[in-house]
DNA sequence: TGTACATCAGTGAACGCGCGTTCACTGATGTAC
DNA sequence: TGTACATCAGTGAACGCGCGTTCACTGATGTAC
C-alpha cells in the first residue's frame, strides 16, 4: 500500500546505498585516484546513466563514502567517549581502530588510503582525538610539548599500525603494543597496564562516569 | 674538443636531467596520481616527444624521481650512520628529516606523498630504520614487543611530523618535540636528553667511533 | 473491477574531450675528404 | 681551410583510445476514471 513518492524514495536510497556500498570496496582495493567511473558502476551492478543520478563526480562519491565511514567510526566510538580518564581513551580509540581493520580490512583501507584527504572522515577523527589529547594535558596525564605534536604521534603510529595489520605485517597483540609505546610516549606512567585494560562493553561502562 | 659520443651523452643527461628535477616539483606539488604527462613537460620546457626519449610511463619517471631522492636521504643521512648509540642514531634521523621538510618543501612533500608507494625510496628508509631497531633492542637500549611496532611508530609518527611541518601547523622545535616522544615510546630513560644532542658535523663525529 | 495514462528510476548507445603515444621531420654539430 | 655529409637529440602535429557526460528511451508501477 506504498504510495508512489515513498516508493520512489525507497528505490533511491536502495540504489544509492548500493553504489556507495560498492564505491566502499572499489576504493579500498585501489585508492582514491585510480578508480573510474566504469569501476564503480561495474562493481554496483548498475549503468552508467544511473551513476549521474547521485552523484556528479568521482570526489562527491568519494565525500559520501567518508561521511558514511565517519558515521560508522561515530557509532563504534561513542561509548569510548565517555571513559573518564583520556589516556584510556586514546588507548581503547586506537585497539578499536586496529582490530576493526583486522576484522574488516575494506573500512580499514578505506580509512588507510582517504582519512588525509577526504574531508569528513579526517576531521572526524582529528576532532576526537585533538579533544582527547587538551583533556589529557589539562589532567596533568599527558607530558607534550605542544598539542600538535601528541597529534602526530597518535595518527602517524595508528594509522601505521592499522596499515600493518592490513598488510598481515604484524603479530597479535599488535593493537595492544602500538596502543602501549603511545602512552608512553605521551609520559603515562602506568601506559602498560592502560594500554591492557578489558574492552568490552561491560568493562567500558565500569569505566565511565554514572551520568 | 668534444667527440660526438661524448657531446650526446653530456646533452641527454641534462636533459634527463632536467626531467626529473621538474617532476620532482610537479610530483610533491600534485601527488603521484593526479599529474599528466602535460604537467612534466610543461614544467620542465619540452616537447612531447622528448618525454619518450627518456621515460616509457609515468611510473618509470616517478621511480626515477625516487631514486634521486633515495640518494639524496642516503648522502645526508650517512654521517649518522655512524652513531654508536641506537637511539642517538634514530633520534638524529627523524629530527634531520623534519627539519630537511621545513628547508625544502618540495623534498618534504615527495617523501610525504610518495614514501609509502614508490619502492626506491621507501626501501632506503625501510632498511636503515629496520637496523637501527634490531641495534637498539640488541643493545637493550629500547624496550619494544617487537620489531614491526617500533617501526610503526617510528615511520608513522615521522613522516606525519614532517606533514604537519609542511602544513606550518607546527610550533618550533617540532622536530625535537618528536624525536623525545619518540624515544620515550622505544623505552629509552634518557629520551629527553638524547633528543637534544647537538647535529652539527663535529658533534655527529664526536659521537661515533674513531675507525 | 478493468483499462489507459502519468511518473520516474534506470538504461546504454552515442558523443567528444583529454591524454598517451607515435613518427616523420628539423637543426645543431661533429666528421670526412 | 672549406664544404658536403652523417648523426642524433629534440620537436610537435596527428592519431586513437579511454573515459566522462549526455539524453532519448524503456519498463515498472501507482493513479485516475
Amino acid at each position: 500500500m506504498a504510495t508512489r513518492p515513498e516508493i520512489g524514495q525507497h528505490k533511491r536510497l536502495r540504489t544509492r546505498t548500493a553504489l556507495v556500498e560498492a564505491a566502499m570496496r572499489v576504493f579500498a582495493r585501489l585508492g582514491p585516484d585510480t578508480p573510474v567511473i566504469g569501476d564503480f558502476i561495474a562493481e554496483a551492478g548498475v549503468a552508467r546513466g544511473t551513476f549521474y543520478n547521485y552523484f556528479k563526480t568521482k570526489e562527491e562519491l568519494l565525500i559520501a563514502v567518508a561521511a558514511v565511514i565517519a558515521d560508522r567510526i561515530q557509532a563504534e566510538t561513542r561509548m569510548l567517549r565517555g571513559l573518564v580518564d583520556p589516556a584510556d581513551r586514546v588507548a581503547c580509540t586506537v585497539r578499536l581502530f586496529i582490530r576493526q581493520a583486522a576484522a574488516d580490512a575494506t573500512w580499514g583501507w578505506i580509512i588507510v588510503r582517504v582519512a588525509l584527504i577526504a574531508a569528513p572522515l579526517g576531521e572526524t577523527m582529528r576532532a576526537d582525538l585533538a579533544t582527547d589529547i587538551a583533556d589529557g594535558i589539562a589532567a596533568g596525564r599527558f607530558q607534550v610539548a605542544a598539542p600538535q605534536v601528541a597529534y602526530d604521534l597518535v595518527l602517524g603510529a595508528g594509522l601505521m599500525g592499522m596499515r600493518s595489520v592490513l598488510r598481515g605485517e604484524a603479530a597479535p597483540g599488535h593493537a595492544e603494543a602500538v596502543a602501549r609505546m603511545l602512552l608512553l610516549a605521551l609520559g603515562v606512567a602506568d601506559a602498560a597496564e592502560v594500554a591492557a585494560r578489558p574492552m568490552a562493553e561491560a568493562d567500558i561502562l565500569a569505566r565511565s562516569p554514572r551520568a
